[in-house]
DNA sequence: CATGAATGAGGATTCATTCAT
DNA sequence: AATGAATGAATCCTCATTCAT
């Protein structure tokens, strides 16, 4: 075999190296977008040379793997809280308001990572198949927790789903269009009563 | 100064040229996608010299903005038994589902040209703009035949905003994910029935 | 398909740019050889631009077998003399001097294209190929030219490719080893003498 | 000045590190070729550090020499026999049937690794030097040998040179060419009779 | 108007060699 | 002495755009 392999670092330094080539990356993805970025300003911003970047990482997509990777890995932490909280008959609005909160502020906070790494996703199967896994880990933890709640499996994953749509064209409405606080406000309650609507569909 | 200015052709033969440029480019930007279509590929499918596509259009982002253009142009043809039928409150649910199953066959026949031309809007801010307005004249279209129809203004086009959502989430499904037949009708229904739900709230 | 693709130039102006490219890529690989002369060079000393080449060649490998086809086809022009010629039993001595001069004239001439060519045919086999078609071609061509002269077919050629062994020898001991003139001549006779013995055994 | 100071090794363990760096240096130079091959590789295989690879060799090419001296060692190693042997005027067409034997079969079996560094040796003045010594050596032995035998002086050497050529063309037939077994045998019989022919001539 | 040859900057990747640890 | 991480120059090739004809 070769021995250009990927090395895979286990000391501090390397592994502080590693990390600052993916952050210098996610940085510069969102800053100039991925196809605007060469090697070369990742590696000084990363403050390596640009060799070394090709001892961590196969080649420039390999990168955006692994910044794509990070970018999820955030937003999972965004939504723990959620994840951590327990959910049952009485607080179901407010722990949707509360997901729907977070789902905005997320975006909000990183449109133009949003923006880049779903485009990505949408010109790279490698990358899609990253945000699909986080969609369905998401849903599929959402689905355990209502059923532990009481609500009934029936058609519940399609309901979420379509919750989740719901959810996602109001970031949309946030992130896309300059619309004024009102009518996201509006928006917001229409689809918070929605969701609660659709949940209680499932319930005994 | 003036020597960049771009031809707006008046002849028919020019008409067919900027046409035929556009078209192959429709073709080869859904084929192998934006960035793996070069000019040369472009001009050759076109039957025109690589010279003559500057004549026409000022670079080769100008020719996706035509290009999504006609991608959009046609969307509109595929929706326009919609816009042309007449909504009451007894065809309200054959008009959501007739819409529904629009919607999913443009997305699905057109699968790639989707996810190009979305992901290069995601990327792009013109091209983003070109899709806002024409989301922005459906809703408001579908706005004005509701009110016709005797719904009330009151949030009508912030709930519509979400039934969009609700119904691009069902395109997704479609095209992202491969869902079972069962999975999807299924989906479809509690689609169907959220929306009018949604828009019943706004009944007189 | 691609429009990428290779121009077979039939214009002066083409023909003479895609000339330029080879001549100047044959001087330099001999005077620095193929893997020290990178694109830019050829493209300078040929007076063109680095992306024109890529009009006229595949790649670099695809100049080098233009190179080679070019460096055969001079080989090919100064055994001409002989090719033109015809045999017979009592011209054959002198024949065979006046081709073994010829052979170590041109491998003399242009030691240093023998040798990068050579040594390129060795490790790459589409080079190996064109070396073994023109062998092939000539020996089959002296065949001919002998059965012509009476020389009985039996072991005919493979008594012609001892004698081109014989030959090439000869050239190396010139190119390679420093050996005096006396030696040399030596050698020579002797060489005329085997062969003229080798091809007198295949005689009526 | 002296930083660059190649070490000799004298103790058993950094003998073997720098055999084992020649050893793995010659398979890999035959199964990838010497351009293809990395230090990086080199290291790898020989199981030290690349770093230490620089202690033992001045650069790479400085290891390409000790791989090409231990390819003719183990040449000189196959034609041993020949050499230990005595010839006389009894047994020297068999003597020179068992050289052709050797030279053919120490071709075949390391066809890769001929190829490889006898192209290098025309790319590469210091690497045919040590093909020359070789060449110089067996021809000097085989000299003495045939002197010894009764065999006069007169030309003797000029003829042994160009029995080798007889010889190496008939082993490039056998690993160049795809010669059937017959013709392959017919060369070599008719090789045998010039060869004995061209030693016959410098007898008493 | 039209052509398509020509440009040349730009970019991903490799690898012999060095040097801090 | 030994390591292997780090360097960064070098290279092949692409392609949007221009311009001589």
């Amino acid at each position: 075999m070769s021995a250009n392999e990927i090395r895979i670092p286990k000391q501090k330094r390397s592994i502080e190296k590693r990390t600052a080539i993916i952050n210098a990356s996610y940085d510069l993805f969102c800053e100039k977008g991925y196809y605007r970025t060469n090697t070369a300003e990742i590696a000084k911003a990363a403050g390596v040379s640009t060799g070394i970047v090709y001892s961590y990482f196969h080649d420039k997509k390999d990168i955006l793997k692994e910044v794509v990777g990070l970018y999820i890995f955030r937003l999972e932490e965004q939504f723990r809280p959620i994840f951590c909280s327990t959910i049952d008959r009485g607080n179901i609005a407010v722990v949707i308001e509360k997901f729907i909160d977070l789902s905005i502020a997320s975006h909000t906070m990183n449109a133009a990572a949003h923006n880049e790494f779903l485009a990505l996703a949408l010109l790279n199967n490698d990358i899609q198949v990253l945000f699909n896994h986080f969609e369905s880990k998401m849903l599929e933890t959402l689905y355990e927790k209502l059923v532990a709640a009481g609500y009934l499996g029936d058609l519940l994953l399609e309901r979420l789903r379509i919750c989740y749509g719901i959810i996602e064209q109001l970031c949309h409405e946030h992130i896309r269009y300059k619309r004024n606080d009102v009518e996201l406000s509006n928006m917001k309650s229409i689809a918070i009563s929605t969701i609660v609507g659709l949940l209680d569909m499932a319930m005994g």
